[in-house]
This record gives C-alpha cells, structure tokens and sequence, in this order.
RNA sequence: GCGGGCGUGGCGGAAUCGGUAGACGCAACGGACUUAAAAUCCGUCGGGAGUGAUCCCGUGCCGGUUCGAGUCCGGCCGCCCGCACCA
C-alpha cells in the first residue's frame, strides 16, 4: 500500500509523454484512417502568471483532445501566444524593461506552468504573435488584401483613448471610456487604415446560419452587432426653396415604408448637415446645446425626455398631393445611422408617438390590428404589431410586408430613393499609433503616395533600440527606422509608423497553427486538412470582436486565394468564469483568501483574518479578480494538491458553460478522489486470485461497463460534470468490491476501464494507475475503452407503479417482461393492491422501462 | 426600453424523449479510531405526521394541457447576460 504523491508521480509521467513524444501531430500522410480533429483554446496573453480561468480552459481543451485521440482521430492541439498589446509597453513605461525582453520572458514562464498542467499539446507548433516570423507573414497578406481592395485609408474621427495615447475601435469604447483603460475617451481627426468588414456584412450574417454547433446567445450577439436592416431609402422634396446643398431634397431611412402614409413630421439629428444651413438664432444654439448635455449614461437614455426643435422648413409628401410634413430637430435621431434622418410614423412607434405628443403632431393610424374596426385609434401606446393597412390609400387591404414592397415599388418608380440594406456594422479601423505591434508595411511617398514595402524587403521588423521615456510612438520618433527610400521613385519617403490592432494578430493564427513554419502565410494543403477548427473553446467575452473579426479575416483569406474554408470555426464552446467567494476587512480593503480562516458553527459561517486575528465580512460570491483579492494562485493549489486534482475540480463542479466557484472544500474533495483511485490501483494482489462469487464478479463488471457508456455519452455533450459524477459513482462501487468474491479479472478489467475514462480528465494518475496495473505502453496512445452492450444494461430494471399518477410502489422487473407479466406483478404488490381497492380501474398505461401507472376514479 | 437565458435541499448541481425529484460532490450532524486533533472509516441528511409499515406537502408564483409536468402552454414575480432613442 502506497499513498499517491502527485508531487513525484505528475513530473515523471509527463516525462515519459514527452521522451516518446506522444502529442505530435500526425502529418495527413501519417494519419491513415484516421479522420482529423482540431481542437483549439483561445491562446492566451502572455501576462506572465497563469491564473485558474486558463486552468479551466486548457483543462476542457485537454479533455476533449485526449478523448477524441483516444477515439481514433488524428488531433491537431496547439499552443501560441497572443504577444502584442500594451501592457508591454507599460512595463516598459512603468520599469524601463524592453517590450520584447518582458513579453519572452513572461511566455518562458507561462509555458512552463502550461506545461506543468499536463496539457497534451504539440509545442513543436507554438508561436507568438510577436516573432518577425509570425507578423512578416501577416504583411505579406495585410498586402494582398489591399491588392484586393480590402483595405483602405480615410481621415476619421477617431475614439481617442488619452491614458493609452492610443486610437480605439468602436467595438473597443464601453460605456464612452476605454475598453482597457477605462478612461473617457474623446474624439481626434487622424488619417487612419480601415479594414472593409463591411463588405461582408451579409454573408457574416448568413453565414451564422450554417454555424450550428456554436451557442444561439452568440450567433444573436453577432447577427444584433452588424445589424441588417432592410428597408427605403428616399429623398423628400423641400415644399418651399430647399436649404443650401439641399436642392435634391432631404433623404431619409425607414424599415416602415409600409407606414409612409401615417407620417407625422420628419425628424432630423442634431448634428445633421441641415442643421448648419438654417438661421443660427439664438434659441437653436440654445436647443443643441441642450441636446449635447442630454447625457449617454443608461439612465439618462432611459428616462431622457423626446427634446425637439421646429426649424419651419417642410417637405412634400410623396404620395398626399398638396400635404406637407414639418421638419423638426429630435434628440433621438442618430447622425451615425441610417441617413442620420427619418420620417415619424407616431401611430407606429412608440419614440415617434411620444414626440408627436409631446409636439402636439398629428397621429394617423395606418395599420388595422386583425379584429379592430376602421374607428381604430391609438392612445399613448403605438401599435407595432402586426395588421392590414388603411387610410393609406393604394396600400389600403394589404399586410405589412405587401404594402413595403408596394411602396418601395412606388417610390423607385417615382426615382424617388429605392430600396436599401442597411447595417450598424462599420468597418474596422486598425490603425494603432504604437510601437509593439505588427508595423504595417507601407511606404509614404511625396510623388506616389502610398507605397506597399515590396514582397523581398518584407518582413518590416520591429526596431530594437527604441525607448519609452516619453509618452506617444517611439516608432515615429525613431532617428533612422521610418526613413527609407521609395520603392518606386527612389526619393527619400517614411515609413508608416501605425501598427495594427492586436485583434488582427489574433484574427488567423488558427489557420498560421496548421503550417507554423512556411515561408508563406498558410500552407494551403495544410490549411484545407485541418480547418475548419472542430472545436473552438474560449470565453463569452470574446462573443463579438474577436470572433467575427476572425470570420471576416477568414472571408478575406478566401477571397486572397488562402483559404477555402470561409467559416473558421465548425464548433464553439464558450466557457464560464472561475469565482470566489470574497471577504472584507472592517478598514474596507480586499483580503486575500489565504489570510482567511473560516469557522463553522452549525450553518453559521465566520471568517477571521489569519495575519491579524481580525473578523472578516463574508461578502458576495464574485469573478476572480485581483481588484477584489479574491484569487487563488494556480500554484499553489498544484503544490498541496497536485495537478490533476485541479483539473478535475475545475471540470466537476458545474456545467463547463456556467461560472464555477472555486472552494477549498471542493478542491479538497477532488483531492480525495484522486487519493481513491490510486488505492484503488494499488489494491490489486499479486497473483491471480479466482473469484468466487460470481455475481459480485458480474456487478463490477457491469458497473464498469456502465461508465464507459455514460462518460463516453457525457464528454461527447460536453456534459463534463455529469460524467465525473459516473466517474465517482463508479468509483464508490469499485471500493466497495471485494477481490476475494469478484476475483482479480473482473477487478482487472474494471482497473484498465477506470484508467481510460479518467485519463482525459485526470492524466498523470491514469498514466500511474496504467503502468502499476503492469502495462508498458502509455495511456495517453492507449484506444478509448470499448463497451458491451449486454454488459452496460440492467437485465432486471425498477419500475415505479402509480395510481392516479402517484407513486406507490416499485417492481423489479425482467427486461422484455410482457405487459401482462408486468400488470400481474403490480396486482401483487401490497401497497398497490391496498391502493386499488374499491375503485375502478380504468385504464392501465404502460411503458415498459419507464412507468406503470394505473388509473382509477 | 428591446432581445436572450435562468429560477430545484444549507451550498454547487443531477434528472434534457413528459414517466421514481434531489444522482454526484461540498457543508453539517451522530458514531468509530486517537491522550488529543487532523486524516480515515461507518451512518444520517427537502419539510411535516407516525413506534412503524406508510401517508401528506414540495422544483419562484398563479392558472392550463395530460393517465402523469422540474420538463409543455399562458400570465405574473425575481435574477443574470447582451444591445441600446438603430428609424
């Protein structure tokens, strides 16, 4: 009998791993049969630490990569960095460490705490987004796509974040401040790079379609982000001498045009050009300054007041002769979306009601609610259901969609506007104005503009002597770097100084992971075999940038002649966040859970901080954070418990979409687990003994043959806490066995079955279990477990009998038992027969396997 | 405001085909071992009534469908997430 020492077992078995070189990936000639599998976690940034949140990532990933290797697949399971960014920079600023040196540094350590996880990956493949090797290639295509007139420079206001010093992406600002900073952000005029997402914007809609393996809450989450709009697009002529600039009328956005003959007025942004071209009187100033007050916080957007302004201009009706729609200034009118103008339907929506009301404008219902009669009027709610249109003349008896098309129809053969898709989508503007980025390769040329850096003078390299004693772009401010000649004319021209957005950097690596070391960006056979990636695994955050800048990255691979695949990722599964419980110091302040001792009286619980012996306030359960000190450190859970312990905590607790709360007691019980197992190993005699019941014998076996079943059916759900929990139900009957009656075959077999199912979950212990259980060769190349059919199902089952629905007894009963045997059998039973007396019965329903239920009255 | 999701013991959660509600784990409680504690082992563990067999109640609330509802439908209440005056 020898305890299990995790400490000395998990470094010699994954010494063993890597001395056979178990986690290569096999080349596609090499495979045979076997059909490909690519399973990827989202690579992480190279912070130097990693935390329990990447435990429980690579932990899934991990499972799911040894599980489907264990099941015949030739798996490709990478590993890389995410290496640009800005927290480099800072050190740099903060400590005066060089970008790179810190970045390498922090990805030694990192691997080596990846690697003591125990992960299964082929890190003959790793790399950082940061080597030349890496971000040259990505030039070379940043170059094709702007060959394929996907990419763009215009002057732009841009989000300007001043503690970053540093543009951002819309999709980057929350709330008005920096995504990373917090700090607010303002607006800056820069002549800026732009990639064309939009472009794509319908098939990235469409193609959400075919995504069926990814969770709906994303595929809403990215269809809402572009947001398609279908509807008219059409110009209203000014009834009175139009505004300077304005001669072909004021054009407008609507998804309604169904509506058009409901109008109440038209409504126009604060910041709409027209706005400049009226009499600048002092209670215009007065109004726009009112409406620039009116803050974005949600409170105020929830409670804001309809504001509007009269500017006495009015434009014709397009289908009402002689009528006309005033055009008034609203606060709800954004200059962003649509043509920044529309027409206000106020019987129809309810912003457009609550105006008109205010305003006093005239409200025309046009659409009749099925059974309302034609006196049908509106209150103060606009009806936005569905119905046929009236007081609409030509439109008069048709249904919604009938009546846009007509008017649509109508106003394109008036020339008038046409039909038109419209999105919240815009393009993605990558420019960054900082140093530890991927330089984008051009040339700025006096006589021929913008220069792509010819194909042998890429890859553009980062300069090394650079430094970060003053705040903006050391790049800009290199002595020599930015100063080249031009590739076309020879006359002395700079160097864009801009690098690119790190999303871009993160945009195909996936696809880079299939030939990591071409001389081109993708190897397109490798490419073809391997993508689409089959499972993607990765946090809820990054529902929306990451993946469909990645999705769009992919379409322009495609459209380059990269890729054939334009969907990256074939299977999503986002992760849910590691938690703790937190603790508060009566002076305020965070205390760390190592400094806490918690003590247990009955339910109550009481907290008291080690260090000072004070009492702590037990506060909410929340997201590890170090703001609120309410992490645990991967390592030294891995010192007490060892790493398997933590993996299979991570995994068992909650559904691995769910947030998982990390507790002492839970990682402890894992830990008993593993201690469990290993006895169990180890309870094996050294001869062969006979069993002597062979019953027990029979049992144990079915037990085993039983888990195959349901954690194979688990892990292929992703149902990872369900199938640990047959995991330990096993587990129970295996401790609870006696080799003395079940003999050492049975308890043999049911060893190498444990070993296999815990081996994706729990590695380094299975690998253990495996060699003491005499084996030579490895677990990790050993086939999934394989079950009998027979031997996984009960040939007696329980089935519970009811009257009147109510359970009243049970019956173990003979599998293929006939309906008749069954009834007869619950006829029997006591408690039902006493149940039964003196009432009819009048019906009996069975389902055999499931209930009998007998009902009476 | 709009869209989506979720409400089950003291806690995390099972039951995903409408068929035994509470698997498995944590915590708690009782006992064994120990000088003692930890560890370990055995047992109890939704609420109520009863010595007991057993019975009643119970999956946020109200109602419906069904032989049968945690599961399906309608209406509320609460919590979480996303977007946000998107025409």
């Amino acid at each position: 009998m020898s305890r299990y020492n995790p400490k000395e077992t998990e470094p010699r078995q994954r010494k063993r791993w890597d001395d056979a070189n178990v986690f290569r990936t096999r080349s596609p000639s090499e495979a045979g049969d076997r059909p490909k599998y690519y399973v990827l976690e989202m690579f992480p940034y190279p912070s130097g630490r990693i935390h329990m949140g990447h435990v429980r990532n690579y932990a899934m990933g991990d499972l799911v990569a040894r599980f489907k290797r264990a099941r015949g697949f030739n798996v490709l399971h990478p590993m890389g960095w995410d290496a640009f960014g800005m927290p480099a920079e800072n050190a740099a600023m903060e400590r005066g460490i060089h970008p790179k040196g810190w970045t390498y540094d922090n990805i030694a350590n990192m691997r080596a705490q990846l690697q003591q996880l125990g992960l299964s990956i082929d890190w003959s493949r790793e790399f950082a987004t940061c080597d030349t090797t890496y971000y040259g290639q990505q030039q070379k295509w940043f170059l094709d796509l702007l060959k394929h007139d996907l990419v763009y420079r215009k002057e732009s206001t841009v989000n300007w974040d001043p503690v970053d010093n540093t543009v951002l992406a819309n999709e980057q600002v929350i709330d008005g401040r920096g995504w990373r900073s917090g700090a607010l952000v303002e607006k800056k005029k820069l002549t800026q790079w732009f990639l064309k997402i939009t472009q794509y914007a319908d098939d990235l809609t469409e193609g959400l379609e075919t995504l069926d393996r990814w969770p709906d809450k994303v595929r809403l989450m990215q269809s809402n982000w572009i947001g398609r709009s279908k509807g008219l697009k059409f110009k209203f002529a000014f009834a009175d001498q139009a505004p300077e600039g304005f001669s072909d009328g004021l054009e407008v956005y609507t998804t309604r045009p169904d509506t058009l003959f409901g109008a109440g007025f038209v409504g126009i942004a604060a910041d709409h050009p027209l706005v400049k071209s009226l009499p600048q009187t002092p209670e215009l100033e007065a109004f726009l300054a009112e409406v620039k007050k009116g803050g974005t916080t949600q409170e105020e957007i929830d409670t804001g007041e309809k504001l509007g302004f009269n500017t006495g201009l009015k434009v014709a009706h397009p289908f009402k002769a002689g009528e006309t729609l005033d055009v008034w200034i609203a606060n709800f009118i954004l200059m962003d979306y649509g043509t920044g103008a529309i027409f206000g339907c106020p019987a129809h929506d309810q912003r457009d009601l609550d105006f008109a009301r205010k305003y006093d404008l005239p409200v025309v219902e046009v659409v009749l609610p099925p059974n309302a009669d034609d006196s049908f009027k509106v209150e103060n709610e606009a009806y936005t259901g569905l119905g046929t249109l009236f007081n609409s003349d030509f439109l008069n008896g048709l249904d919604i969609e009938a009546a846009k098309a007509e008017a649509i129809a109508r106003i394109e053969a008036a020339d008038a506007g046409q039909g038109a898709t419209i999105y919240r989508l815009r393009d993605w503007g990558v420019s960054r104005q900082r140093y530890w980025g991927c330089p984008i390769p051009v040339i700025h040329c006096d006589d021929c503009g913008v220069v792509p850096v010819p194909d042998d003078q890429l890859p553009v390299s980062l300069p090394e002597d650079v430094t970060f004693d003053v705040p903006g772009n050391p790049l800009d401010r290199h002595p020599t770097w930015k100063h080249v000649n031009c590739p076309t004319c020879n006359k002395a021209a700079r160097r864009e100084t801009d690098t690119l957005d790190t999303f871009v950097d993160s945009s195909w690596y996936f696809a880079r992971f299939t030939s990591p070391h071409s001389n081109q960006p993708i190897d397109k056979a490798a490419a073809d075999y391997w993508l689409p990636v089959d499972q993607y695994i990765g946090g809820i955050e990054h529902a929306i940038l990451h993946l469909l800048y990645s999705r769009f990255i992919t379409r322009a691979l495609h459209t380059c002649g990269y890729l054939s695949v334009k969907e990256p990722f074939a299977g999503l599964f986002t992760q849910g966040m590691l938690t703790h419980e937190t603790y508060k110091a009566p002076g305020g302040e965070w205390v760390d859970p190592s400094d806490v001792d918690i003590t247990t009286e009955g339910d109550k619980r009481k907290a008291v901080r080690l260090s000072t012996g004070e009492d702590l306030k037990i506060g909410d359960i929340e997201k590890m954070s170090k703001s609120k000190k309410n992490v645990v450190a991967p390592e030294d859970i891995f010192q007490t418990y060892g790493v398997d312990a933590a993996r299979l905590f991570v995994l068992s607790n909650s559904p691995p979409e769910r947030d998982v709360q990390w507790t002492t007691g839970g990682v402890e019980g894992s830990w008993r687990f593993t201690s469990n197992v290993w006895a169990e190993f180890d309870r094996l005699p050294e001869g062969d003994v006979a069993a002597t019941d062979e019953a027990a014998a029979l049992e144990l076996r079915k037990a085993a043959h039983k888990a195959i079943k349901a954690v194979t059916e688990g892990f292929e759900a992703f149902r990872f806490n369900s199938a640990i929990a047959k995991l330990y139900e096993f587990v129970n009957t295996l401790r609870a066995s006696d080799i003395a009656k079940t003999g050492t075959d049975a308890r043999r077999e049911a060893l190498t079955i444990l070993a296999g199912l815990i081996a994706p979950i729990t590695p380094h212990l299975a690998e253990e279990g495996w060699a003491r259980l005499g084996y030579e060769s490895l677990i990790a190349e050993a086939d999934w477990p394989a079950f009998d059919p027979a031997l996984a199902q009960d040939d007696v089952y329980v089935l519970p009998v009811q009257v009147n629905g109510k359970k009243r007894g049970e019956l173990s009963v003979r599998i293929g038992a006939s309906e008749d045997e069954i009834r007869q059998m619950a006829l029997e039973d006591e408690t039902v027969k006493r149940h039964l007396e003196g009432v009819t019965v009048r019906k009996v329903i069975v389902v055999p396997n499931r209930i009998l239920n007998f009902v009476v009255g």
